[in-house]
DNA sequence: GTCTATATTACGATAGAC
DNA sequence: GTCTATCGTAATATAGAC
């Protein structure tokens, strides 16, 4: 086996990868060439040969995540139906698109909006943002979810309990299929499957904690 | 009236009040000492003044935040009674004081563990999470909370839908007593006091958003 | 307690060889 | 496509006058 450890040219989208864990770990802020460069193990200038610059790997990285979670809204199961059933089709497919592309959604949900980078994904994030809170409204009128409490705040808690997975939620197999519901300093290695989380949720939210009697 | 722009001396905690504003609005590692000094409207140099340096200011402020939350710990409602009444106690207070140590508590929720301060940080977050997680548990065992979710994944939902209060919650009164549900892009103006707030909560997390039938 | 001036280091980005 | 060397700027922090 000659040449083992020779590894391919980076293009964009892989030193995309490696940027973006960089990021998530120290910060977009906190997160030098310096520190991208010894991570992706080539100098800073040879990253310039890829990238313009800092702000066009985040600008990549949240571009992707955004296109993910828009595209739950386009999905037939988002478009047709009840409005619960709409609800509930566009909450599995944001906790599935969460988990499938989680380095990259933790990196927008954490943009401050110091650059028109983070400015633009901010405001992007809003739109999804709205689009939700419109489908959750609908699903009041119809009779199906709660309207005692006000639905744009009712829309706010619930997807501040989807996007806190990113806080926690870690992969743990190569092959994509599973996960662990163990945080960063916890040794738990309980399995949980993005279908499962989906399914947690679900539970959770529509049903809530309390055990019915 | 003379002099009516004067404003009286800087000590660390007001300076405190000024800084964690400026490092919710930037970021903690966005923030330079030149933002600080404009923001508070004295010099670079008078801030040394006052404090070593930036990550002291970091550590006041966390620290702040970690008091209220586990002074909520030790409150008696946490202490005796059913444990589903005391998680319930649990939760009213953590928003409690996530709305009367808003600024605080954000910025604690959004340490990265870049340096000894915020490691810091995360490790007391994480005792006082797993505290939580094992007040979820007893009420698990007493029967009256759910157990077909993990409590600790459930435990992480409920509390990433109470942390998310602080993407969104401001203040709009300067009596501590009003807010807003209003997001920072939004132009609605209705009002939520902080106990509205963990009504809210404590109904859609306990009971669901579904409409019982 | 606040200032101006400056030391020192780290940053993002570029030049030019190979 | 990658490197070493370096430019210009901005960062944290300190010195010393008032």
């Amino acid at each position: 086996m000659a040449s083992a450890a020779k590894r391919d040219a980076y293009t964009p989208e892989s030193l995309l990868s490696v940027a973006v864990g960089v990021f998530n770990e120290r910060g977009y802020d906190g997160t030098s060439m310096e520190h991208l460069s010894k991570a992706a193990g080539i100098s800073k200038s040879s990253i310039y040969h890829h990238v313009a610059g800092k702000e066009e790997l985040l600008r990549r990285a949240v571009s992707r995540a955004l296109d993910g979670l828009f595209g739950v809204l386009d999905e037939k199961g988002a478009a047709h139906g009840a409005a619960i059933d709409r609800m509930e089709h566009v909450v599995r497919g944001t906790v599935r698109v969460l988990v499938a592309e989680l380095p990259y959604v933790t990196l927008l949900l954490r943009v401050r909006g110091n650059t028109d980078t983070e400015r633009w994904a901010m405001e992007r994030r809003r739109e999804f943002d709205h689009r939700v809170a419109d489908l959750f409204q609908e699903a009041v009128a119809e009779g199906d979810l709660r309207g005692d409490v006000e639905p744009r705040l009712a829309t706010r808690l619930l997807y501040g309990m989807i996007n806190s997975l990113v806080e926690w939620y870690r992969l743990d197999g190569g092959d994509g299929t599973g996960g662990t519901a163990a945080g960063p300093g916890d040794a738990s290695g309980e399995s949980t499957s993005a279908t499962e989380l989906a399914d947690a949720v679900v539970r959770l939210a529509f049903d809530g904690l309390r055990v019915k009697g």
